[in-house]
DNA sequence: ATAAAACGTAAAAACATTTTGACATTATAA
DNA sequence: TTATAATGTCAAAATGTTTTTACGTTTTAT
């Protein structure tokens, strides 16, 4: 699953850390999925995607 | 995790087992998720999205 | 009313993710 | 250039999801 979440969270000014805190979520784990160890829950999904003010769709692509 | 399987499966003419099939997993799987016992990973999420055309966003909502 | 299709559910095993804690590397600014 | 922030990565344990098998209930059509 590719993701768009560094491009975003960049346009942000997020760090990794910020994202991942705003997330409730450790930092490990956004870098994790940002660098597509693994693909996030739904869940994890629409939280981010909500607090990148983006669509999960737009967010994540098969 | 709110969903909207039932009502566009409907719309599609779909049963569980057939919906089931075309994303390739268990009819209990798509049972269980359409019943909200579970959220699906966001691979079969989107899966399930591109099998009845919806959008992720429009089939799921935190 | 009865058969067949569709749906609901449960437990356990298999599999995937997240956390935790730690350490290494790279980028940035003073 | 050196300290600091940011990022990359690992392994083990915890947590969560999916599959399988099996059986029960409800709906639909004849």
């Amino acid at each position: 699953m590719k993701n768009k979440i560094l491009e975003f969270r960049k346009r942000k000014g997020f760090t990794q850390d910020v994202l991942a805190k705003k997330c409730k979520v450790t930092r490990q784990t956004i870098n994790a999925i940002e660098n597509d160890r693994y693909d996030p829950t739904l869940q994890l999904a629409f939280k981010i995607a909500q607090v990148l003010n983006v669509k999960v769709d737009d967010l994540f692509k098969p």
